[in-house]
RNA sequence: GCCCCGGUAGCUCAGGGGAUAGAGCGACCGCCUCCUAAGCGGUAGGUCGCAGGUUCGAAUCCUGCCCGGGGCACCA
């Protein structure tokens, strides 16, 4: 409708210039709004007061002349002058009677453009280091990415959804060792365990799982575990210094096999059970990318070579530097350590070298707001690598704090009393879940009421949908109760009969879906998605305690059922972009 | 110090160049012999952080300042 109604006006603008009523050399693209009032019709068009002033003329004369040479449409009822200038355009009744018909013939394709119509999208989230399990700040990446890949494809992208594993760096090592001391321990051997070691106690699970996996093969004493290492933090020595021995230590004892199994067991055990938790919660990926395997596969050799054959790398203090700075990141970066490792930027660098080069449109990065600082220097590497950083596109989302009512949820993950995902979902269900993640902008600090979220009352907004769409389920199983059927062709015949406000509003309403869709995509904004549920969901009810639908009447009654069938699947099908389910009754 | 996000009703937040700034919660007042009251209707409540600037038009864009949150590793 937008389009047509900005097709209107091009020809209007079209006539004009020919008749040589307006002097201008270009005619600028006119833009139409969705008006917020209802006496200013539908949409409006702003394009007399923007050229009012170049062409010398009173904005609402040149409104005028506008309006009188506006195509007849069977779409458009009126056009009228308002305001400043405004061209105010009114949908004519023939327009909403098509919307009711193209939303149930659609059905659940209804607002969903063709795959491939936009660009290709590759977006990347969550990718939390499979080091411990879920946290509720990980939760909210989470659902906002899995919205707004579902947003976006269902806008026309193809999308393509990754989670990136770290698997390669020091971390690893030290969820490897940590374990294997678990392990020790859950074998009677005493050992310190180093104060930077993960202390979770799914630590000890994983240990019991490589212990009944290999038995005694990699028990060592303490004593050979702890000899001759340096002091940890706890003895006035350097935690880091400390951990890194006894990395090197484990190598050493248990050869490159049984440090690979422990190394294994952790990595397989974490990212499954991640795999499983986002599972759970409807979140999917299409791949799990591995930063091992760009080691493997050589792309990391590449891609620095492909920074070296640019000129953008140079030696240092031992080290392999990338010129950042003279890109536009604030400081030069480390690609290759003094002691021959490559860093965990060198393998951002590579990822993103695959990833544009897999994808044709935009690389899509979902990051923690505490992540920011990567934007710059992913930026800098693909200009270094020869790419347009343009094809880039960083969406931050920021943190996630929760409330028990009116007080705040502690949350630490260095004790390891943090609250996973995980808990999360349980205590509150995943519907409620994923719509309070997304509910709010997500670069906007969210605010997690448990207390709401678990409530089954109005003041929920997930169950204030969810019971508009149960609601109208169970009008069309009383409809069946009573004998009665709902015959689609002599409601779309009456359809001019629904004349009251609340019919008109909704009719409105979810003629606005594709746009919303449309918006959501295109500023990467599910929540705006999330908020238009709720509206339509509120006008829904309103209407429903206004108005009887199971009347004598035979075409009131079944344009009615038109209308609330095309509701419910409205309902349905942008509750299954956020991830809420769409009970059938409650 | 530099960088990112924010400051809109008592609270949580929409709106991010347009026409009288919106919603939920909370407060107050109403509505069930009738398809689910897990709902609906109404009332009260705002110098859009402050000061300049751009514009026909600024909560919205620009600059500065104030306040809050986060980030600035040869960590991952």
């Amino acid at each position: 409708m937008r389009a047509h109604i900005k097709e209107l006006v091009t020809q209007a603008l079209g006539y004009l210039k020919r008749e040589g009523a307006l002097d201008l050399t270009d005619l600028p693209e006119p833009e139409i709004e969705r008006t917020r009032a209802r006496e200013h019709g539908d949409y409006a068009c702003n394009i007399a007061m923007v050229l009012a002033r170049q062409l010398r003329m009173k904005p609402r004369d040149l409104a005028e002349l506008i309006r009188a040479r506006v195509p007849e449409s069977r779409r458009v009822e009126k056009v009228e002058i308002a305001g400043p200038g405004f061209l105010n355009f009114f949908a004519s009744a023939h327009h909403l009677r098509v919307v009711v018909r193209d939303i149930l013939r659609a059905g659940d394709d209804y607002g969903r453009a063709a795959p491939g119509t936009r660009e290709d999208v590759l977006l990347e989230y969550v990718s939390a280091n499979p080091t411990g399990p879920l946290h509720v700040g990980h939760g909210r990446g989470a659902a906002y990415g899995a919205s707004l890949a579902a947003v976006l494809a269902a806008a026309g992208h193809r999308v393509h959804r990754e989670y990136y594993v770290n698997d390669y760096g020091r971390q690893m090592d030290i969820l490897a060792v940590s374990v294997w001391l678990r392990y020790l321990e859950l074998a009677g051997e005493r050992v310190n365990f180093p104060a930077n070691g993960y202390r979770g106690d799914y630590i000890y699970d994983i240990a019991r799982e490589v212990r009944s996996r290999h038995g005694d093969d990699l028990r060592h004493t303490g004593l050979e575990v702890a000899e001759g290492l340096p002091p940890d933090v706890d003895q006035d020595g350097d935690a880091e210094v400390h951990i890194d021995a006894l990395i090197a230590r484990a190598r050493q004892l248990l050869g490159e096999d049984g440090y690979e199994a422990c190394f294994k067991a952790a990595l397989e055990t974490m990212v499954d059970d991640i795999r499983t938790d986002l599972d759970e919660f409807g979140v999917v990926f299409d791949r799990w990318y591995s930063e091992r395997s760009l080691q493997k596969s050589g792309a990391l050799d590449r891609a620095l070579e492909k920074l070296r054959a640019g000129g953008w790398l140079y030696e240092k203090d031992g080290a392999t530097w990338f010129k950042a700075t003279e890109l536009g990141d604030d400081k030069d970066r480390v690609v290759v350590r003094e002691n021959g490792r490559s860093t965990y930027f060198a393998s951002d660098v590579a990822y993103l070298l695959d990833k544009l080069e897999r994808c044709s449109g935009t690389s899509l990065y979902i990051f923690g707001a505490d992540h920011h600082g990567y934007v710059p220097r992913l930026k800098a590497a693909a200009r270094g690598l020869g790419e347009d950083e343009n094809r880039l596109d960083f969406q931050l989302v920021q943190f996630a704090v929760l409330y028990r009512g009116q007080s705040k949820v502690q949350m630490s993950t260095r004790s390891g009393s943090f609250v996973t995902l995980r808990e999360l979902r349980e205590e509150v269900g995943n519907d409620a879940a994923r719509y309070f993640y997304v509910m709010r902008s997500h670069d906007q600090h969210l605010d997690f009421d448990l207390e709401l979220a678990k409530s089954q009352a109005s003041e929920n907004p997930v169950y204030y949908i969810q019971y508009a769409h149960a609601r109208i389920r169970s009008v069309f199983r009383k409809l069946e109760e009573s004998g009665m059927r709902h015959n689609e062709a002599i409601g779309e015949a009456a359809i001019l009969r629904l004349g009251t406000d609340h019919e008109q509003e909704l009719l409105r309403a979810i003629g606005r879906y594709p746009e919303v869709l449309e918006n959501a995509a295109a500023r990467r904004t599910p929540h705006v998605l999330a908020h238009y549920l709720y509206e339509l969901a509120a006008l829904f009810h309103a209407w429903y305690n206004n108005s009887h639908f199971l009347v004598e009447d035979e075409e009131i009654r079944n344009a009615r059922l038109n209308l609330t069938a095309a509701v419910g699947q409205v309902l349905r099908n942008g509750l299954d972009l956020i991830g809420v389910s769409a009970p059938e009754e409650m």
